[in-house]
RNA sequence: GCCCGGGUGGUGUAGCCAGGCUAGCAUAGGGGCCUGUCGAGCCCCAGACCCGGGUUCAAAUCCCGGCCCGGGCGCCA
């Protein structure tokens, strides 16, 4: 009874072996509790004395909060300890690793540290159930994304990291020593994907880490991150990559929502299965509905974060939705490899959780012609992109896709203060250990 | 990068604006009492003002500089 794979191990009859980290030693005269948590339950130790061996009080006398043992004994039948899911009481007790004494935080929680503190000290931080469910809720919602994937003929690639010219996305890149060259890390796994198409490969996907340079102090910014990227050919036009998009995080989500409800529940969080296909607004009408709210955004240009709550909130009354794509935003604001649609627009496509970007993507221009005729509007050096784009010239399929970031859509999914709540040890412009 | 706000025992806070006896409290830690606890309870003990400079009889408190952190904006996904 109770017990959980991982947490308790039967070894026949009531016999069973719990093991964990000392969340709580109560001593009560002539009875001793120790309860142990493991990432599945707490378990209660129940050493009576007279009842266990006196070896047992002498081996657990030394014991701090956060050790780590391992039990075997008897598992209680009615347990009188309610606020554990199982009882125990021992006959043997394994001590591996005493803890010292004054934790640079609680992991029971009764004193709540500060975020860095908090940070600072990860593992220990770790070791609460809530952020434990974090985790085991991202495990979920990624197996969810990539079962539809494979079910949907996507093939799992993984390109470089490693990039020797700095692809051009605007945003700042981190730069590394490559034997006796520069390089830089990926912003994004975007032109390599595109490469991968006119590869031969018609529907990917890569589930990977990237980096961004920025000194970005927010709640939504990490300067490391993971994505779930894809890449489809053959697509007629951008609403081909929208669908496949929302159905993916649907997906997601819906694994999540039932394979998590007591993760969920631990965070407080109602969580249900979105409805598609998700509502799309789309330049120009999106000045006009923004205006309309009382902001103004100067025709043809980009809008800022601001305007992304404001749709949230059109978008929400309208239609009911957290999720929503804005389409065709102008290609001013948007990089060189997108197509174009009618001029100034593009084919170019956010998907937004509850105010929030979640992913950029849309078409990509696949004729060579127009791509160099848009590096050169862009004002980018043809020569710089040559490894990129000279393959365009031997056959390049219409193509599309989008690279969703993991810890925006958890931050979102799971109402989380920050990003870097949903990254298990968080990278930003001021941390980079532990 | 810009604009705010903040650094007090291991952790988390009160005190700062209106400078002044042994810097209060919670929790964790050490010790003691209690046969079943349910964030147990009660008693005792130990533990702190970010760094540097200045003002003052006197600085945790006021001023200047530095370092670090948080929030917002921008950049960006």
């Amino acid at each position: 009874m109770g017990c959980k794979r991982g947490a308790c191990l039967h070894m026949g009859e009531e016999k069973v072996r719990v093991h964990g980290w000392v969340s709580e030693i109560r001593e009560l005269g002539k009875i001793r509790f120790i309860v142990l948590r493991n990432w599945e339950q707490k378990a209660q130790l129940t050493l009576k004395k007279g009842v266990v061996p006196d070896e047992l009080f002498k081996i657990t006398d030394e014991l701090t909060q956060e050790s780590v043992i391992e039990a075997e004994g008897e598992l209680v039948k009615e347990k009188k300890a309610k606020a554990v899911d199982v009882e125990v009481i021992p006959h043997k007790i394994v001590v591996h690793s005493i803890s010292r004494p004054q934790l640079p935080l609680d992991p029971n929680w009764k004193v709540q540290a500060l975020t860095p503190t908090r940070f600072d000290n990860r593992p220990l931080d770790l070791r609460r159930p809530e952020i434990q469910s974090i985790f085991k809720i991202e495990h979920t919602l990624i197996k969810g994304m990539e079962d539809w994937l494979r079910e949907n003929g996507f093939l799992r690639v993984f390109t470089p990291a490693i990039i020797g010219a700095a692809s051009e996305s605007g945003a700042e890149v981190f730069e590394v020593k490559y034997f006796d060259r520069k390089a830089y890390l990926r912003q994004d796994p975007q032109l390599h994907r595109q490469l991968t198409i006119i590869g031969g490969f018609e529907r990917i996907y890569d589930l990977g880490v990237n980096w961004r340079a920025e000194l970005s102090h927010t709640p939504r910014h990490l300067s490391e991150f993971r994505s779930i990227a894809v890449e489809m050919a053959f697509i007629r036009d951008e609403t081909d990559v929208m669908r496949v998009e929302e159905e993916l995080v649907k997906a997601g989500i819906k694994a999540v929502v039932e394979e998590r409800q007591k993760e969920l529940e631990l965070l407080g969080v109602n969580l249900e299965v979105p409805k598609t296909p998700f509502p799309e607004l789309r330049f120009p009408k999106v000045y006009d509905i923004l205006e309309e709210m009382g902001k103004h955004v100067e025709y043809g240009e980009d809008y800022d974060t601001e305007s992304e709550r404001l749709l949230w909130k059109y978008v929400k009354e309208e239609y009911g939705s957290d999720f929503f794509f804005v389409n065709r935003f102008p290609f001013a604001a948007k990089p060189f490899y997108v197509m174009k649609a009618e001029p100034p627009w593009a084919r170019s496509v956010d998907l937004l959780y509850k105010g929030l970007e979640l992913s950029s993507g849309g078409q990509r221009e696949h004729r060579y012609e127009v791509l160099m005729e848009q590096i050169r509007e862009k004002g980018l050096s043809p020569k710089s992109l040559e490894w990129f784009t000279k393959f365009f010239a031997y056959g390049a399929p219409p193509h599309g896709g989008f690279a969703i970031g993991i810890e925006r859509l958890m931050m979102k999914m799971l109402n989380l203060q920050s990003v870097k709540e949903a990254a298990l040890f968080p990278r930003d412009p001021e941390r980079v250990l532990p």
